[in-house]
DNA sequence: TTGTAGGCGTTATCAA
DNA sequence: TTGATAACGCCTACAA
């Protein structure tokens, strides 16, 4: 029962022209070719009629669309994703829509999402913490911005914090601190930077001649965090575990609440760090110790990059690495001594 | 210089049957009508040639788009809108896609955007803190939620937080322990909850007998929150304030930590209260009294009444309050004697 | 059981 | 300067 939207014929009709005048009109290319009297005539009916142009019908016969891919993983916490995908609507504004796909991680799920994206007729794909496997077969030439994933091939840009870096850091502060014996609480979700930030840190640890850390997992939550160290944490501390490295903020708030439910005093029994750098890592007490990753950076030039291919289609060698920084704060200290 | 996408038509050559044939077939519409061997032997074509159904194409055939437009406003800190948007991505899953378009207030660009999303040609659309005289011209029967927005017509469905109730309940708290002065802590962004949530407080302070507070206005931000309000917090102390009441916990959070370095000490100084209970407010120091609104039933509500409205195209009489609760927590306590 | 052909709303190419 | 008309790729009566 749906109302027929008023087309292009319509307005032919009413302002006695014909619809290929109406879309010169509407797309504003008949500044030298339909005199003024016509062209106003038409948009006024236009108005009147309250005509917009059908987007789909557009792409159809243009063979663009204006739309943009956002391909991102269906796991929460991810603090990067709001401010990428804000930076994305606000800048790109009315020019291009936005289209997001939540994805499972999954040959499946992953190619139909990717393939539906496709069908659309999207002019490009931004893609975050997506594995490239499943980027890499795409039959398709549009320009991609991948964030969080290896980058390949030419007409693709790639993005990715130097949490390396960060992680040789935050490795180096704690063996300057003394610690010797680590937990490293990793994250469930797979993507690229997680591994990245765990082979860094025990690198530089073994460099430095400490054990590699035993590892826990959590998911981003801090919830699950709390639930799964608090048993833990009176333990370790007995072992001469010393500090505590949290793949993510989140996960290091809720192993901080479990160490003050147990009467763990941080920094001075324990000392604790995590990545992000969220802006919560300044209110918790002691405030956290964390490697700082700019999302506002990562954002901008992601959306730079977008409009770099977007514009100039040619194609770009972009591998852009966003620069990090450890925050050094109260929850890391000197070690205790230990047996 | 783009690869032409394999149609329909290639397929059916390829296959040796029609477009029809084809179409039939893939919509899976062709279980009593196509032979099984055909069926498989069009399956295989249209695998080996990497055919997808072309979405836009598809759409103006049936005059469906299978796209939810989520209409957004272009603020940050909205800490409903990723449950919201990952609920809406996770539970449509592959049958409907989701087109989101952050919208500036103001006449202009929300009209614009709006109009955008209904020539993509949605299918319905979910609109969150959208100021309903943007939404109310709409000129399309399309099944519409709206979240945080006051509802008009049929084919709407609203969902709204009780947040009336929530601050009355935070208003007798407050007043139950003696607090007198008070002063708010307003949100700039303009959506219907705010005036809301002030209002009802307002009127049960009044109704308390206790004076209107004093009001100030921040972005729903911490560091905003703080920036703002750490010169004011000693002169309020000096004037008798013993409580504040934050709009969202964010901005509560920056008052806290500007409290801290201003050694103000919370609760026996001043209480503090937000709305929201975000997971935060367990961890800062003192745990933050706040009115938890359950986002994630929020969320699934929307979804749950978007599912509705798509599948049975009837107009559901639909106005979902969704009820919240007061979380008394260690930020809140008696006032102190003031002069 | 399968194919033909008209239509969805635009844009773009030619003629006029 | 404007108007037919053929794409664009698909779906779906209606025929065969």
């Amino acid at each position: 029962m749906r109302k027929p939207r008023v087309k292009a014929l319509d307005v032919a009709r009413a302002a006695d022209v014909s619809t290929a005048t109406v879309s010169l009109v509407m797309n504003g290319k008949a500044e030298k070719r339909v005199p003024l009297e016509t062209r106003q005539r038409v948009l006024k009916v236009a108005a009147d009629l309250g005509y917009t142009v059908d987007l789909r019908a557009r792409g159809l016969a243009t063979g663009t669309s204006r739309l943009i891919g956002f391909l991102v993983p269906n796991s929460v916490g991810n603090p990067f994703f709001g401010a990428l995908h804000m930076e994305l609507l606000r800048e790109l504004g009315s020019s291009y829509q936005v289209l997001t796909v939540a994805t499972d991680v999954g040959e499946e799920v992953a190619r139909r999402n990717i393939e539906q994206l496709l069908a659309m007729g999207i002019d490009a794909l931004v893609a975050m913490s997506v594995d490239s496997a499943y980027l890499r077969p795409i039959q398709s030439d549009i320009p991609m911005i991948l964030i969080d994933t290896d980058r390949f091939g030419p007409g693709v840009a790639a993005l990715n914090f130097a949490v390396e870096k960060g992680a040789r850091d935050l490795a180096e502060h704690l063996v300057e601190l003394g610690h010797r014996r680590i937990i490293y609480v990793e994250a469930t979700t797979r993507s690229r930077t997680f591994p990245a930030r765990r082979n860094a840190l025990f690198t530089a640890l073994e460099e430095a001649g400490v054990a590699p850390p035993a590892v826990i997992e959590t998911d981003i939550d801090m919830l699950d965090a709390e639930r799964v160290a608090q048993p833990l944490l009176r333990k370790w501390s007995n072992d001469g575990v010393t500090a505590i490295i949290c793949a993510t903020d989140l996960q290091a708030y809720g192993v901080l609440t479990a160490m003050k439910s147990e009467n763990i005093s941080v920094p001075h029994e324990m000392s604790i760090a995590g990545f992000d750098d969220l802006p919560f890592s300044r209110v918790v007490e002691p405030q956290l110790t964390s490697v700082r990753l700019p999302g506002d950076a990562l954002a901008r030039g992601a959306v730079a990059e977008l409009r770099g291919l977007l514009d100039r289609k040619s194609a770009r060698i972009a591998s852009i690495v966003i620069d990090v920084e450890l925050q050094r704060r109260g929850s890391t200290a000197r070690a205790r001594s230990t047996p």
